[in-house]
DNA sequence: TAGATTGTTAATCGATTAACAATC
DNA sequence: TAGATTGTTAATCGATTAACAATC
């Protein structure tokens, strides 16, 4: 219950910062897990360790939707999961469609998570007309010559594609035909959208990739990628003559394997 | 094959941005097509148009890992991939654990991704003994008791956390014990891990509500969250006598559902 | 040499953070 | 009032980008 205090919505209309509305789904998630154990009121302090972040920047990030906290008191749990709620559009209800029932897309639309929290499947599609017809997730599978129909009728706003690389792009081209101008893509290349189109991706690999590369540095206890110290000065004029003991004519033929890694095969 | 250039590691050992070492993958993945091509030389130009990033961007990125193109030429495709590859560490073997064999466990056992790329999934664990023993991808699920020797046996620098949500925290602290420094979490939680473990995390949900924050704002004409220019002086001296009407006692009762996001059933 | 393209500089932009005045 | 905590300022840090000298 919010003790009943005035908004002002200050910066809203124009410019919340990318970074803070990637944040605002964490807040809300920590607030609403406060609330689920009947907490009423968070302190900065708390709800940004909560969500892993620093208060000072939580209270910068709230600061752009309005002046919602009390001082000396903090926030109201359940005005500011309202507020954020209402901020990332979460009141009303999005009908998403997934795209490519494959493993994926299978585990998707069996994923509870989306039920919850404004977001509603509406559709599963796919190309494979061996696919389509099959009930998953107590959905009938439909084929992908329905999809301008299914997103007219259906008010289909953001698209899901989890279909194999090669075919994504086209699928992105036939959701932006058919109106749609949100799409998540699971798939493993980058889509050229036009201007107004958004997309976000989730990519495994480069997940793994990017955590492979810190890895890296962690067990090597090799002086240059290792976390020594600077080697004593290392005098930017003398770098060069330093240097030639590590030049190498061609990159084959080293220790470090002179082979590129293959990259999926599809 | 590369031509016979020199190399000069310039920044390395200390440094590589977060950004740019976010951005090699995605390189890595367009060389990658371009080799499969045959393609032999790419410019800075083309090879961002391929990873959809500006060219100066990449340039900058690449100039992090040394001086490896050629000017008036461009890049050796293979030399380049061959050279991200090692500074990602994908010239080696990272053997990945996948804790949770629910729903997303058992679609990323199957994914073929991790294979290639120097990931290979060396063990399938859960928490549920009806679910060890089960065979998954031509492996056999494994109990959570046996994650200590798993970790030992098959050296696995990786974890990949695909359990609910509330079992996540638990599972990372086991995998931290046991010696692993990098962990890939898909649970919609925030983890808590010691300095010097490397935690990334893919979460479906909060993508989903960037997305819907962005669509709000496209399809509402309304003054105020919609693109809509700041509406004749809002004065802040004023705005609490505006806002009023929109000042509500709670949140919950509305379609928000006040619920989580559970994760996956298992 | 003339044309092309890299690698780097420097300016700009945006994000983070500590600190603190405002204020409950 | 005294204590607590917000909302905001300003300094700092890191990332992006245009521009261009270096050089193949």
């Amino acid at each position: 219950m919010a003790t009943g205090r005035t908004e002002r919505p200050a910066h809203r209309g124009r410019g919340i910062p990318e970074a803070t509305v990637a944040r605002l789904p964490l807040y809300l998630r920590a607030l609403t897990a406060l609330s689920e154990r009947g907490v009423p009121t968070v302190s900065s302090e708390e709800l940004a360790a909560a969500a892993g972040v620093n208060s000072a920047k939580l209270r910068k990030d709230l600061s752009y939707l309005g002046s919602y906290g009390t001082r000396g008191v903090g926030y109201d749990v359940e005005y500011l999961v309202y507020q954020i709620s209402r901020e990332l559009g979460l009141t009303q209800d999005w009908p998403v469609a997934i795209i490519g029932i494959g493993n994926l897309g299978h585990a998707l639309a069996n994923y509870g998570g989306f039920a919850s929290r404004g977001f509603r499947v509406a559709a599963l599609l796919d190309a494979d007309r061996a696919v389509a017809g099959q009930r998953i997730a107590g959905m009938v599978v439909r084929h992908m010559d329905d999809l301008e129909q299914i997103v007219r009728d259906d008010g289909v706003s953001i698209g899901v594609i989890t279909t194999p690389a090669p075919a994504a792009q086209g699928v992105a081209d036939r959701l932006v035909a058919a109106g749609i101008t949100s799409i998540l893509n699971f798939a493993p290349t980058v889509l050229t959208v036009p201007e107004g189109v958004d997309v976000r991706k989730v990519d495994l690999s480069i997940e793994l990739q990017i955590l492979a590369f810190h890895e890296q540095r962690k067990s090597s206890t090799e002086p240059a990628p290792g976390p020594a110290p600077v080697p004593a000065a290392v005098t930017p004029a003398v770098s060069p003559a330093v240097a030639p003991a590590v030049t190498r004519p061609t990159a084959s033929g080293g220790d470090l394997g002179g082979d590129l890694p293959e990259v999926m095969p599809a």
